[in-house]
DNA sequence: CTGGATCCCCACTGATACTG
DNA sequence: CAGTATCAGTGGGGATCCAG
């Protein structure tokens, strides 16, 4: 725990670059404390529907298909206890509660980017590798 | 599910750049394969550590700390099976096993320091909006 | 409309013991 | 050395009902 951290660049694509970033101290352990964050089912569906600007409970619930009221309540409280998340009341009746994506849920939205871009990148790969890997476990 | 996808530039901060973002087809709910291949406990920790060079099963087993033998065989298969790591046997008495990270997982790996980027910057604020939060809640 | 409360399931994880 | 097998605990997540 609590190893050194300093800016990173981060555009390459050898082994050595690897290598260097590991020698100067990047520690890519802290993504776990990311991933507790955003490694929810439904966290990162929540903070892109709400990026755009506010939305509502019931149009994030009929938006994100297959979520739970139970979840969607668990993880917005989530999001809004984490500081990605603005949580808005407007104490009408019946009421009406908005959310909006804060810039720090923004900026994450965009670094994860960066993994889409890998995954669109390589999901046909894994997949490729998975049939192989299942392949040889059935003989 | 199935939205278009571009290359992406992904060097800005406004509201009005993730609104682009997203009007362009910028969909990161893949991400959640992503998740699902990373987001194990073990799993970055694992590709960090087999980014040098080959490790044997043991050296993991010791440099991990607090990973269980039946975890540590899990999450290697996993890996290995999504073309993360490369396995290697020697027939050798007794057995010699390498595990090396591939190519692609160096990649993930350096996606990955985008995402700690994100975490260093932020990390501070998340953990006093949470003090916050709390502190309401508390009252 | 926006949740809170409750019950339940099961996948992930850990602990321990055994083996080629 | 490098696993496999088995049992048990925990927590995330779903279903349902109730309430301000």
């Amino acid at each position: 725990m609590s190893q050194r951290h300093t800016a990173v660049p981060a555009e390459l694509r050898s082994r050595a670059d690897a290598d260097a970033l590991i020698d100067a101290g990047y520690c890519p352990i802290p993504p776990r404390e990311i991933l507790d964050t955003i490694g929810g089912k439904w966290a990162i569906q929540l903070i892109v529907a709400s990026a755009r600007g506010p939305m509502r409970f019931t149009e994030l619930e009929r938006l994100i298909e297959g979520i739970s009221r139970r979840m969607l309540t668990l993880t917005l409280r989530h999001l809004e206890r984490d500081g990605l998340l603005k949580r808005t009341v407007y104490p009408t009746v019946p009421p009406k509660v908005e959310y909006e994506a804060t810039p720090m849920a923004l900026e994450l939205y965009e670094a994860m980017l960066v993994l889409t871009n890998w995954s669109r990148r390589h999901s046909a790969c894994v997949a490729r590798s998975r049939e192989d890997y299942d392949a040889r476990q059935a003989s």
